[in-house]
DNA sequence: GTCTATATTACGATAGAC
DNA sequence: GTCTATCGTAATATAGAC
């Protein structure tokens, strides 16, 4: 009964509206740019009564950063215990990359809120929800080692650089991207094909002059 | 004689100091969240001081994102044309993504604070610095350009999306780089080695079960 | 739960002495 | 060129009425 109670309801839809409001304002301006009085407006209501529902703008922007990095990470993981057992690794890989990047682009605010203010919050909340980011890179590390381990990924390769040059490349698809200019599916591919198989044509002899 | 008369020397020592402290500062810290007096105690004067070399803080991280973008863009440009005429386009491509990573990582505060903050500016201070950015990217776009023409890259690459992505892979380095860790001459081959080829072992069968 | 009112602090910027 | 002093504004946060 507690949680079905009128008055809790309330409190949890407000309190989601700012959230979602936050989302949205922490991805437009950055995290410093953005005032409580934008976030305060934007879910209609008064600074003041913000106050209610977190004790600051630091947990504030803490619980827009965890909600972000659940909501990629979770989908990923999903996506992919999802595939068949015997699903190679290219499958793997490509529905990885596939998955991350709608959770980034598509998904919500709070996706790619988290990505764009992460390096601008201060220390101590980063500090506060990289367990989470951690976990999350820790899922991409092992993906890649099973691939090494079944040869599908050149034996040389440094597994922790290419996990951050991947995630970089998707992330940083956050910075450019523009609804309605591409769907995320191109991107998507275009990122997958260049990561697993490189830019230059299969079989052409690389090597003529400019 | 006027360009060496001590004072205007002073000047432009003084000037540069701010410059690269604003440079550091900003990059450490974001656009938003450093203020004036933060400059000002890293180099060793007052707030007030500086507005004889700068109109205003807008002004002053505009010279920033200016010189950041230049030396990027003016040290990959001189690099890829010191080449051999005949170089083919893996040697560009190679020179290309090792140079922007040196002069993004290793060469100065300037670069870095550039691609960390350029998101994070007020629209109007964006603005005025986007011609730069474009003509840079133009580099790149041309770059890719020959490479397709030359047949050296898969035909049906969209060359726009190949250089958002590219330029992703490599600015999203400034996110997690500590000096120390790796050299950057290592970052630069194992993302050279990624965009060109992929990840995938060069003749491996790659459907094996997970 | 949300409000008005306000305390407190700190910022960007200007004035004017030196 | 750099300083001290200060203006005007706006931010986070708190107190207490409703």
């Amino acid at each position: 009964m507690n949680e079905a109670s009128p008055v809790l309801r309330k409190s949890a839809a407000t309190r989601q509206r700012v959230l979602d409001a936050a989302a949205r304002i922490f991805r437009e301006r950055g995290y410093a740019a953005t005032t409580l009085g934008d976030i305060a407006e934007a879910a209609g209501l008064r600074t003041a009564s913000l106050y209610y529902h977190f004790e600051s703008k630091e947990e504030l922007v803490e619980e827009v950063l965890r909600i972000g990095t659940t909501l990629v990470s979770d989908a990923v993981r999903r996506a992919v215990e999802d595939l068949p057992a015997e699903a190679d690794f290219r499958t793997r890989l490509t529905v990885a990359i596939a998955t991350h990047l709608d959770a980034l682009l598509r998904l919500t605010d709070y996706t790619s809120a988290d990505i764009r203010i992460i390096g601008h919050v201060p220390p101590e909340v980063r500090a506060k929800v990289w367990p989470l980011r951690e976990a999350y890179g820790e899922f991409w590390q092992e993906l890649l080692r099973s691939g090494r381990a079944n040869g599908a990924i050149r034996a040389g390769a440094d597994l922790g650089l290419l996990r951050v040059l991947i995630l970089g490349t998707l992330n940083y698809a956050s910075e450019w991207y523009k609804p309605g200019l591409k769907p995320v599916g191109a991107i998507a591919a275009e990122a997958t094909a260049m990561v697993l198989d490189g830019i230059l044509a299969p079989s052409a002899m690389h090597r003529q002059p400019a």
